[in-house]
DNA sequence: TCTAATCTGGGACAAGCGTACCGTTTTATG
DNA sequence: CATAAAACGGTACGCTTGTCCCAGATTAGA
């Protein structure tokens, strides 16, 4: 059984258990490459799949957790402290994993970050559908308000995004993320303008993702106070351009 | 007039010297470190003042133009390798400048990379106004062309650039050299609108800034084959919305 | 049961970092 | 010339980093 729970192997100095993270379920979630040494993200990612006819999948349970566990520390600390700050220890102190763990479910530090990103990148998406989704008002002043603040949370957050994102102008192994990324964006946009009754091709929905990444970037930067008003100044001309 | 080649010495409104630093990365402060041994920035203005008669003036002369090729050895450094890259060895080895040197012109790293954003920030602004001032051609296609072009020299650079900026959202003590780049950005685009036929006030040329910066971020970190003509058409979507 | 694979975690390593120290050389001024 | 200040530069300290090693614990499959 793979009950952890009242386990033994914790060692002594680790109490710090769980500091923030809202999710056990799909924790894993892994398109990179697979792993050096520890459990490869392949492996990983049929044992989420369910697949019964796999014998000894159950030990992997903790480990994967584990993993899941360090992911979701790589993301906080690259939201606080930005891409410098995401090292192998601070990584393990936070997740409460002992250092050589870090090596051990990630070849390098380059394959930590880059899945981190990933799971950033995923989790920016899945909350800005939700939130875009939530949208009933049709009216277009509602429209530029809701896609002006579509990235009004969390700023440390989106500056780790950005960084992230950035980075990958020079990493060619971040380059697929970042175009998931921007990919994301635009289809999460065309849905929205979509459903808003706007009848828009793929140039003007590039027109208002553009925008919208320029308004966004200035903003999480700056953070200027009229950057508000300002944001629904803009986004509401963009969406009279393509009407 | 004589030694702007390698670096202004220090511009007129830039004093980035802000002894109450604002940076909470930093760990050990042993002491209070005599606030900077080296020469002052701020006074080498006069330098470059037609003054013969003054006194000591050649001896601040070549560490003037040393502290010019720190700079810009950390420029180049940025652009090559990103912020990381831009360590006192690494600039002092590119300068050919003994590492000590260093540490005596520049108070401190943060210090360096400030003012090493600085210059970045007035070459770019120089450059894009030199280029943008080229256009006679008043045609909405040609200036769309010209818009969109005006950011495709030198990715490393620009690379360098937007990582700056976006430190600039963590670091208090870069944000007035971030506001400084976005602000002169929209200065440069009001003047080639102007000069263009377009009347447009301040909100107009803000919604053409935040796109250019959408598409230039975009354009630099993912550099798909499409982006040229992409941009040319996101631009002239956006002058026609402000005509 | 036994055995081999997997997982765990403490510790150590070399490399690189920012920066301070401090004697030496150059310069300006009395 | 003398002397203080400024500029210089070799070197070393203290620290953090990524990564590796290896012995012990746990588990899967026979």
């Amino acid at each position: 059984m793979p009950e952890q729970a009242n386990s033994p192997p914790v060692p002594p100095g680790t109490p710090v258990r769980d500091p923030g993270r809202g999710r056990a379920t799909e924790p894993v979630r892994t398109a990179g490459p697979e792993a050096g040494n520890g459990p490869d993200g392949a492996t990983a990612r049929e044992a989420v799949g369910g697949d019964p006819a796999a014998p000894g999948r159950r030990r992997q349970e903790r480990a994967l957790r584990r993993r899941g566990a360090l992911l979701d520390a790589a993301v906080a600390l690259l939201a606080e402290g930005g891409f410098a700050a995401v090292t192998h220890r601070a990584v393990a102190q936070r997740a409460g994993i002992p250092l050589a763990a870090t090596t051990y479910y990630f070849s390098s530090r380059d394959e930590l970050v880059a899945q981190a990103f990933g799971l950033l990148v995923d989790r920016e998406l899945t909350q800005m559908r939700a939130s875009l989704n939530a949208m009933r008002d049709r009216s277009p002043e509602r429209l530029a308000q809701v896609l002006a603040d579509a990235y009004a949370h969390d700023r440390p957050r989106q500056l780790g995004l950005w960084e992230l994102y950035l980075q990958a102008g020079r990493d060619p192994a971040l380059q697929g993320i970042a175009r998931k990324w921007t990919d994301g964006c635009e289809e999460i946009v065309a849905s929205v303008l979509g459903r808003a009754g706007y009848a828009c091709g793929r140039s003007e929905v590039r027109f208002v993702t553009t925008l919208l990444s320029g308004l966004w970037l200035e903003d999480v930067v700056e953070a200027r106070p009229e950057g508000r008003e300002r944001a629904r100044d803009v986004v509401a001309r963009a969406l009279k351009a393509i009407s």
